[in-house]
DNA sequence: TTCCGGAACTAGAACGTTCTAGTCACCGGA
DNA sequence: TCCGGTGACTAGAACGTTCTAGTTCCGGAA
């Protein structure tokens, strides 16, 4: 039924065993396994109905070795970052019928970024696909000077020779956000801002930008924040605590926006009757229903598609790894759930 | 500053090249690279500066294709199940002292099991660790035959020959969730179930042999569910249609939870005054403080460790591949949160 | 009949490493 | 003086593929 898995001396098969036991060479046999053109129709049977007996599975090592491309792209993300998850499925949807592999390398607190790229150049991959990185812009250009690098959702000015960014208008994001808030009565809108994190400058400089616009640049409010729960949970302490509470609060991303939810909700301040909140990324978090978090949506899908199209402009043809940066910037555009309502009337 | 990236014919330096530069041969680079000894102080000192200055890079395939072993773990997870992504991260920190390297496997709606497995088969990983497997048992068994595999909270009775276990209790962890709820005062106690996921079996037979040695047997109700919100929101919504509402509900894991309390909140039903919600898994999902979920929480740095101990085990020396699977079992612990209190005075 | 073209197939050299089996120089002891 | 041992270093063969440059065979055109 299955094929017998048992391989001689303990070894795995090879394109050699193939051969021999189809009584054909290393060459066509490689041929047919690729799928190539050269074999007759009755041998390549045989071939392939040999290699399914001993349980032949070909080296993708072996075989990257020898060939000049490798047709892998490394993909460097955040385990735990709901964002970059999404992403990565995409990326997989988006690479295969472009003809290329995935190859990833998670960040985790205990995994660093050095750490993940040194892992995905060591397999030979030929461009880089960066979630977020968090390493200086220098670092970027000394790796695009070997391979393309395409950084996602971490915008670069200008971008570096040889490094693309594909991303989202976060500033526009924050506009979104800042303008709905004001059309449903807000005036004191606060923005708890996501630190040294990707995205987080542009989103801060958004917010302040609608709210001058707005004509309310003097009720604009920065609180410290960061990506985390946590950090989202400590602003909204200190949020509470301040003289003059805002009605509404733009936090840095879901995550963050969550740990706001919770804070205010052990404070018995009822969102969004009296505080609204509004997130950034519409992760999945933000659409569990319980949650029902309004946020700014990102593109996943398109942010994965454009990701991938620039790699594999760069790869095939088209200033290989030189040439200026291109950036591209995706539109967010709001998602109005459940955490957003007028104010109370003071 | 940093090395010269330029590289001479935009092919990536290899050792050869370094050899050339230092000028010694192309063995003792490699000598050098990797660490062993063989080398003189000057030699080595002379060798490591010349491969900075050319930006040279070990090619971990040819490296991997010439060594017998490739110390790589695979490893095959999914994506957006955070109980994974949780547990991948802590096999990285236990692979590492050890000596193996981890490459990742993801599977996603776009994406299989098998497409996952036959990538890291082609990477010529050494073990397979799969994290909740869904193949069927004999699928398993014909992999084991090819190398040491190591089934992560999926139980397998009897492991396949090759096949080893490592779980949490899941029955035991049900039992823990009924004997708190029983404790509290609740008879009325449901379990939304987890159809055809790892798990689901034990737990549903745990929370029916508990319910009975505490001679509540008429009261158990298993409800079909599943390891999504949605699927707990869709129970959720079964039960409160149902003639008589049950004061507890032991859902499968901490998403489907996550999807009864959305229902309970919505239908404002109090959570837990009028019913009382236990999840399974405690995920940093459970720990978000405005979710509270009581759960029954696993052991996930332990889980890991013990994974990558087996596969280490059998990867060096012991039964290599062969031998019975051992079934390996981590106690599960309840954790008391918010979701659970005594039931309404009738 | 000869010759050409193409399809089917093969031998052998890459690819960038590691590993085995050396060679060579030097030192200490008899 | 010679011997054996040791540390530094090298040549060349693997590893499992793919690629290049053939060779062989056959049918059809001239």
């Amino acid at each position: 039924m299955s094929p017998t898995p048992a391989v001689p001396g303990g070894k795995r098969p090879t394109l050699a065993d193939v051969a021999a036991r189809a009584d054909v060479s290393v060459a066509l046999v490689s041929v047919v396994m690729r799928g190539a053109k050269g074999a007759g129709a009755a041998t390549r049977e045989r071939v392939l109905r040999a290699a399914k007996e001993i349980g032949y599975r070909p080296d993708s090592r072996a075989r990257l070795l020898r060939s000049s491309r490798s047709r892998l792209l490394g993909v460097q993300f955040e385990l735990q970052q709901p964002f970059h998850t999404d992403l990565v499925e995409r990326l997989y949807s988006a690479a295969e019928p472009a003809g290329y592999q995935i190859a990833l390398g998670a960040v985790a607190p205990s995994r660093s970024e050095r750490q993940a790229v040194e892992a995905l150049l060591a397999d030979r991959c030929e461009a880089l696909i960066l979630l977020g990185p968090q390493v200086p812009a220098a670092r970027l250009a000394e790796l695009a000077a070997q391979l393309p690098v395409v950084s996602v959702a971490r915008r670069l000015r200008p971008p570096p020779s040889g490094v693309d960014v594909v991303r989202t208008a976060d500033d526009e994001g924050a506009r979104q956000a800042v303008d709905h808030l004001v059309a449903l009565g807000h005036r004191d809108i606060a923005h708890i801002d996501g630190g040294r994190a990707p995205g987080a400058a542009d989103r801060r400089r958004g917010y302040r930008t609608a709210m001058n616009r707005q004509g309310l640049g003097e009720h604009a409010q920065v609180l410290p924040g960061g990506s985390t729960e946590e950090d989202g949970a400590a602003a909204a302490r200190a949020l509470l605590d301040a003289d003059r509470r805002p009605t509404a609060v733009l936090a840095f991303n879901d995550l963050c926006a969550t740990g706001v939810l919770d804070t205010l909700l052990r404070a018995r301040v009822p969102v969004p009757d009296e505080i609204s909140v509004i997130g950034f990324d519409d992760t999945r978090l933000a659409r569990l229903a319980h949650v029902d978090l309004t946020t700014v949506r990102q593109d996943i899908a398109h942010l994965a598609q454009l990701t991938v199209g620039r790699a594999v402009a760069r790869l095939e043809g088209e200033a290989p790894s030189e040439g200026p940066g291109q950036e591209i910037v995706v539109e967010p555009h709001l998602v109005t759930r459940g955490t957003t309502a007028a104010p109370p009337a003071t």
